[in-house]
DNA sequence: ACAGAAGCTTA
DNA sequence: GTAAGCTTCTGTT
């Protein structure tokens, strides 16, 4: 960087100029020890070294207006270290290997202290590769260099290596400069022995070896003696003192090792120089903002007095603690207070976004600090190891722990062992029901030495159901189902997925710790496929030896414990504590006993449906046969293209992406409806097929062989808009819109004594539409439950609601959906079988009629292209990274997607909190319902005969009033539930 | 044995 | 036009 060419800088350091930069990472351990405990009243957030680190830079730039002290800054920078990686790990791998992880209160605050340091206006500098003190170093040479003097805001001793006639130190705490004498007085030595001093001594905290013996008194005594350490190192026969001597020798390469280690480079090719650092005058108002955000009281008051500013005025800045991970596309998570930033010209050097810098500065103490080694977990396999564990687990409070099973189904899995994690890097895994000689027809027999489970699961029961230790877990679900079938009950708990879930809902691909390792720890898993084997080769858990299991059973709960480490005080610094507290985790006991319960199917139903289809099918296959003349596979789209478009030249024929007819149904419905024969009877046999194959064939083998019922899996991670899926089976996409579908219903039936009640939202999601988008007419019309699609026709069209023709109010209701769905004249057009102009010219009708939701979906899409993410109405967070894309389709299905999350998710979050509260209203009613499924707008129980009158009010009352007290809706909502023997008929 | 495409089911 | 999961076919490993 060769800036002294030609003075790009009308602010250039010179002779007088004064830099000041601030050791901003030192700092924040420093503050966070020094203080109390302080958080932020209204939810939680730690902030005490962010409040002792505002404290110090308001009193040094107070005192730098105040000309007594004599020191006036001109130039003014913070200096943060960037990860724990640095160069010197390249020279000496266990540099600062022993550190621990900073307390899980301190985490948030890091990214909190960047933030402040914008708030002041001053520049945040960091490197990667280099350490804090290896930019103050640099620093430092350059404002000597250029005539100047600088202080460095610290009291650190590995940087008084630096001070100088022209560099001092200040330590804010103490309120003492640190100048030559100091140092001197201090240590015995000059600055510029420090550094042979520190290698002599070593370090401890750093893990810098040093000399064994050698403590500072005799390093100065010695270097007195010798001068420096090379000329030490060189005569060290000439010590007097035995041991010393032989220490001496015998260390020489640590010494100059460490001699490496605690030189600062003076040398970093910096990307700011100190001419970017030149002082601005402060902006008390976003100073303002960001400490009323703090809720900094005193300090606030303080420094509107000082400015002359009414704090009353100020809006608290919307602190994004850290931006959203931005792989792909720009960086999205730019608060207003954040992108005032930028034209306050405060730091030059930021326009990366301080993403990289947060997530380093997050890793560097919670992740990586402790490298993950699983080689390094313990097998358990005596009672009182067990116990000294579950002792240390009530020690620390927290706890992360996994179980490994024979299945991923965990209605049917068996215990195979679990695994616990205290702290990072320690972990132990339990095996308790291994195997061995898996190849003999046998399948073995028990590996000998393993704890009894009754024993281990009494001991673990223990730790379980404490209400002291937070159990932490990944996809917690999972193993409250398995433990609740061993008698054992989790709580209270936190999950890692669902806090990840929470946080990056749509900016994250996956929410299974393989990724957030990855992720988050910088860290790549032991597959579980590297374990157990798959496909063919999959032995089972309880066949893998046992030492391989520890591995990967313990990584697991060790890997569980420091993503919550991370990933926790993230949720209050963003202000999602509140959805994790009260839409997630609360609903994790409640999907697991749905789940337990299962739902009863009738066999003999499905095998009587499934032999008709088969016929039904068979018969339509042998007219297609006698149509084409020739028996292909009609399941296969390929050939069935082939023939239709190649071989018998039907009309209107297209291609998919792939180059392939399409015999969508779609295309062969409108076949048909020119009268050819075949288009119809493929779509018949494609019905018959789908039903048989997917249904009737597929759901008598999820029976489970002990309850008698079918248990789905309910994702509560999966879908990007906060709905839940079900999988294994899939029992949110039972048919219902055919006759024939809807027979399949039918099998799903209540035990005798009982009947299945079904409760569905009705019009949910335009409800919610009517409310955020705040529409008059369509408000009124829910409130006087009238036809929301008859008044949406009417309005635009201008017909009477009575004796509307059915055809125009099916127009209305396409573009009902069409709104919740994003509407796009193509995907209207697509729906009604229209023109795209007919389409384009109805949304603008309706556009004229309801400008309010025109309002609505340009100010979502807007504020979506903002911050890069939409809210629900109860604050969950739907991420839309690419929305900003320069691709113009991928940026309108964005925007699409973006419109429709909000509905679509607070249409979840609403249900989701009916579900939470459903059981313990059931309890207070004295009633025994028990909720069974969930189809995303309806709840499906189980109610014994006698209780069906009482139970179906309360079910009404808790759905129809769920948002409340969070949130009151200014529409209603509206619950229809029926009472039947089977769920065909109860819907 | 696995992955992607096509197609179909639901809200 | 939104959000999911499952089955079959097809081609690749």
């Amino acid at each position: 960087m060769d800036r002294d060419a030609s003075p790009r800088y009308p602010f250039a350091m010179k002779k007088g100029d004064h830099l000041f930069l601030v050791d901003g990472s030192g700092y924040i351990f420093r503050a966070y020890h020094a203080l109390p405990p302080l958080n932020r009243k209204s939810d939680g957030l730690p902030t005490n070294a962010v409040l002792g680190f505002c404290n110090m830079v308001w009193k040094l730039m107070r005192d730098a207006r105040d000309t007594d002290v004599g020191v006036t800054p001109t130039h003014f920078a913070v200096i943060f270290d960037y990860s724990s990686k640095t160069f010197r790990n390249d020279l000496y791998p266990e540099y600062k290997a022993n550190r621990s992880a900073p307390p899980e209160d301190l985490i948030p605050q890091f990214g909190l202290i960047r933030h402040a340091t914008r708030a002041f206006s001053l520049p945040c500098v960091e490197m990667e590769g280099f350490e804090a003190d290896d930019l103050i170093a640099t620093y430092c040479r350059m404002a000597e260099e250029a005539g100047a003097d600088a202080t460095i805001i610290s009291s650190d001793k590995d940087l008084m290596q630096l001070v100088s006639p022209a560099v001092s130190m200040y330590d804010p705490m103490k309120d003492r400069q640190i100048g030559i004498p100091e140092v001197i007085e201090k240590w015995g030595v000059p600055p510029e022995k420090m550094i042979d001093l520190q290698a002599l001594t070593g370090d401890s905290i750093d893990n810098i070896p040093g000399v064994p013996g050698i403590g500072p008194k005799t390093a100065a005594q010695l270097l007195e003696q010798f001068g420096d350490l090379d000329t030490l190192l060189s005569r060290a026969e000439e010590i007097k003192q035995q041991k010393r001597r032989e220490s001496i020798i015998e260390n020489a390469d640590k010494a100059r090792l460490s001699r490496e280690l605690v030189t600062l480079k003076r040398d970093v090719p910096v990307k700011e120089v100190p001419d970017d650092f030149v002082l601005e005058p402060s902006n008390g108002a976003k100073l303002l903002a960001f400490l009323k955000a703090m809720e900094f009281t005193t300090l606030t008051r303080r420094v509107a007095e000082a400015t002359g500013t009414d704090a009353a005025e100020i809006e608290p800045a919307d602190i994004p603690v850290e931006r959203a991970d931005s792989a792909h596309g720009p960086d999205m998570e730019t608060a207003p207070a954040e992108a005032a930033d930028e034209t306050a010209g405060a730091a030059p050097a930021m326009d990366e976004g301080d993403t990289p810098s947060l997530l380093a500065a997050l890793r560097a103490g919670a992740a990586t600090a402790e490298k993950i080694d699983v080689d390094a977990y313990h097998t358990i396999t005596d009672l009182q190891t067990l116990k000294d564990w579950i002792e240390e687990a009530f020690e620390t409070g927290v706890v992360a722990f996994d179980t490994e099973t024979t299945s991923l189904d965990p209605m049917q899995a068996e215990l195979v062992g679990f695994s616990l994690a205290t702290r990072p890097g320690r972990a132990a895994y339990v095996p308790l029901g291994h195997r061995q000689g898996a190849g003999d027809l046998l399948g073995g027999g028990p590996v000998e030495g393993q704890l009894p489970v009754r024993e281990a699961l009494a001991e673990l029961k223990r730790l379980m159901e404490a209400p002291s230790v937070l159990k932490v877990a990944q996809n917690l679900k999972y193993d409250l189902v398995v433990m609740s079938r061993y008698g054992l009950d989790i709580a209270p708990y936190d999950d890692t997925m669902l806090i990840s879930y929470v946080l990056d809902g749509g900016a994250a691909r996956g929410h299974g710790m393989d990724s957030l390792a990855e992720k988050w720890l910088g860290h790549k898993t032991i597959q579980f496929g590297e374990v157990a084997g798959t496909g063919k080769s999959f032995i089972g858990f309880e066949n893998v030896a046992i030492d391989k299991a520890t591995r990967y059973a313990g990584e697991d709960a060790d890997v569980t414990l420091r993503l919550w480490q991370v990933l926790k005080p993230r949720l209050a610094a963003k202000g999602l504590a509140s959805v994790y507290e009260r839409l997630e985790r609360p609903l994790v006991p409640v999907l697991a006993r749905m789940e337990q319960r299962g739902i009863s199917v009738d066999r003999q139903i499905l095998s009587r449906l499934s032999g008709e289809l088969a016929q039904g099918a068979a018969a339509i296959e042998e007219e297609i046969y006698g149509l084409i003349g020739e028996r292909i596979n009609i399941g296969s789209p390929r050939q069935l293209g082939e023939i239709l478009f190649g071989r018998m030249g039907l009309p209107g024929g297209s291609k998919t992406k792939t180059g392939q007819w399409s015999t969508s149904a779609q295309l062969l419905e409108d076949l048909a409806a020119e009268g050819h024969e075949l288009p119809r009877k493929i779509v018949d046999w494609r019905q018959l097929t789908k039903l048989k194959s997917t249904y009737t064939d597929a759901l008598p083998g999820y029976i489970h062989p002990e309850t008698g019922r079918v248990h789905t899996n309910f994702a509560l991670a999966a879908t990007t808009t906060g709905r839940l899926s079900s999988s294994d089976p899939n029992l949110q996409n039972i048919p219902v819109r055919t006759a024939e579908g809807r027979k399949i219903r039918t099998a799903f039936v209540a035990d005798k004594g009982f009947k299945l009640v079904s409760a569905d939202y009705s019009q949910i999601e335009l409800r919610v539409l009517a409310h955020v988008a705040d529409i008059a007419q369509l408000k009124q019309a829910f409130a006087e439950g009238a036809d929301i699609h008859a008044i949406t026709a009417s309005e635009m069209f201008g017909v009477p609601v009575e004796g509307m023709p059915s055809e125009v109010r099916r127009r209305a209701k396409a573009i009902n959906f069409g709104i919740i769905y994003g509407i796009s004249a193509f995907g209207l057009a697509n729906q009604l079988s229209i023109p795209r102009e007919e389409a384009g010219a109805y949304i603008k009708k309706y556009f004229e009629r309801f400008p309010g939701i025109r309002d609505y979906i340009e100010a979502t899409k807007t504020y979506a292209r903002e911050f890069g993410y939409v809210e629900t109405v109860f604050g969950r967070r739907i991420h839309y990274p690419e929305i900003r894309s320069p691709n113009p389709s991928v940026r309108a299905f964005n925007e699409r997607a973006s419109i429709n999350a909000r509905l679509q998710g607070t249409a979840a979050d609403i249900i989701r909190r009916a579900m939470i509260r459903m059981e313990p209203a059931l309890t207070e009613a004295g009633l025994s319902a028990r909720m069974l499924l969930q189809v995303h707008d309806e709840l499906i129980f189980e109610v014994a005969d006698d209780e069906v009158g009482a139970t179906i009010p309360v079910i009404c009352d808790v759905m129809e009033n769920a948002p409340m007290p969070a949130r009151s809706l200014s529409v209603p909502l509206r619950v229809d539930a029926r009472a039947a023997l089977n769920w065909d008929e109860a819907h």
